[in-house]
DNA sequence: ACGAAAAACTGAAAAAAGTCATTTTTTAGA
DNA sequence: TCTAAAAAATGACTTTTTTCAGTTTTTCGT
């Protein structure tokens, strides 16, 4: 039995991989119509916190980061990986965007105009009973999120993060061949909420635990049950 | 000016308020048809983490804490003021509970059974766009709640909600009047994500400042100015 | 392959938060 | 109104986290 069979990851870990799949074929030739695809190098701003969404994005390949902006830094609220949709909330919403995205590594994102996601959203239900499905899934996972925070240490969350990121990761590696999480420590530290310098001592403490080793500013996991037993994660 | 007009507190707090006023009548009908409402006394559970939704719940009267239960203490969401809607998340995501939901005054709850909540849905689109709003306004607002949890320090959160926790107990006292905040110092706590002993200090830190008393659990709270200062309020 | 810039790492000290034991005050029921 | 139980408040102490200043290592463009 695998570890994702054990411990379901998405309780920590919404995922909006599904929503345009199998769409009936006209509310799909909608979607498709005015769709246009772009290349983003890392680093590269998707779009930013406080703008006017004009549609929605689709990551065709890469990982993008969401992320609010903070006193000079950045809070990470979410890794989306290739396959998922960002930015629906602030159309759905009818409000500014309320957080940046930018890719993580180089990516593929695809734009659909809010115009033809509205019309399909008016003309079938099947994508709105998926949206609401979805978002009343993601509203659970960010209140897990919260309660994270809130309850646990800084090495419990790191060592969740860890768990989630392996899986996200999974994809780039072979089956059976150690997972690398490439991220820098920044990113992991605001993912964590917490400061650059207390990841690295962590993951030293990790490292001599021999849970994973860091190869420069990749780290490769090796041991997902022991971060299991550090993260207390039920 | 009201400070509500200065400072948007809805950033901080999702209201589901207005997702069945002024529904079309038949879908009034529809919801009215075998809705049932049941007195809460203080306390006392309305539903809970883990168990199968049966229907939705609307707050006629009262105030309701929704929480989770972690190693033996709570962590507090939200507080729900009457008007508002809850346990439609787990209706609409086809989980079993994520949280459980319990009277914090003497309450009258309704219940709306949730086949009659989907032929609603089903029915009519006005329905369904409604919640798809509220569901992404109300993922922006976790969202921030996570960055505050995250970024923010125990006075910072307290101090935020204080300023959430006055705007809904504002309702129960006449304008001009000092707002009278009844929370235990544990609920207060488990809100803020902290101990209780961290709660009382900062709270005497406060009276210090002239910005509350305290009458026996009762906050009142003077000076919200000083408060948004503290909190950091953006 | 080289060198500058960026990122990762380390140590020490200060601040913040958490814990535990105990006292005082408040609440709620008889 | 009195009293027992619950909740709030306080003090001393521990642990965790943050911060700052610096060194070493890695990365990336040429």
């Amino acid at each position: 039995m695998s570890i994702r069979g054990l411990f379901p990851i998405d309780k920590w870990d919404f995922k909006s991989e599904s929503i345009l799949m199998n769409l009936p074929d006209e509310d799909f030739a909608i979607l498709s119509a005015n769709q246009s695809e772009q290349p983003y190098s890392k680093g590269e701003v998707i779009f930013r916190e406080g703008g006017y969404p004009t549609g929605i994005f689709y990551i065709k390949e890469g990982k993008v980061k969401k992320y609010k902006l903070i006193d000079g830094g950045e809070q990470i609220i979410y890794v989306a990986n290739s396959g998922e949709l960002i930015g629906y909330h602030a159309v759905l919403s009818e409000e500014r965007f309320p957080d940046s995205a930018a890719a993580l590594e180089e990516s593929v994102v695809g734009f659909i105009p809010k115009e033809d996601f509205f019309e399909v959203l008016q003309r079938s239900n099947i994508l709105s009973r998926r949206l609401l499905k979805t978002l009343s899934h993601e509203f659970t996972v960010l209140a897990n999120g919260m309660t994270l925070f809130a309850q646990r240490s800084v090495r419990e969350r790191l060592a969740l993060q860890l768990i989630v990121l392996r899986e996200k990761y999974k994809t780039n590696f072979k089956p059976g061949e150690p997972v690398e999480i490439n991220l820098s420590r920044e990113d992991l530290a605001s993912l964590v909420g917490t400061a650059k310098e207390n990841i690295v001592r962590i993951l030293s403490e990790f490292k001599e635990k021999e849970i994973l080793k860091t190869k420069g500013r990749k780290i490769v996991i090796y041991d997902v049950k022991k971060l299991i037993e550090i993260a207390n994660y039920k």
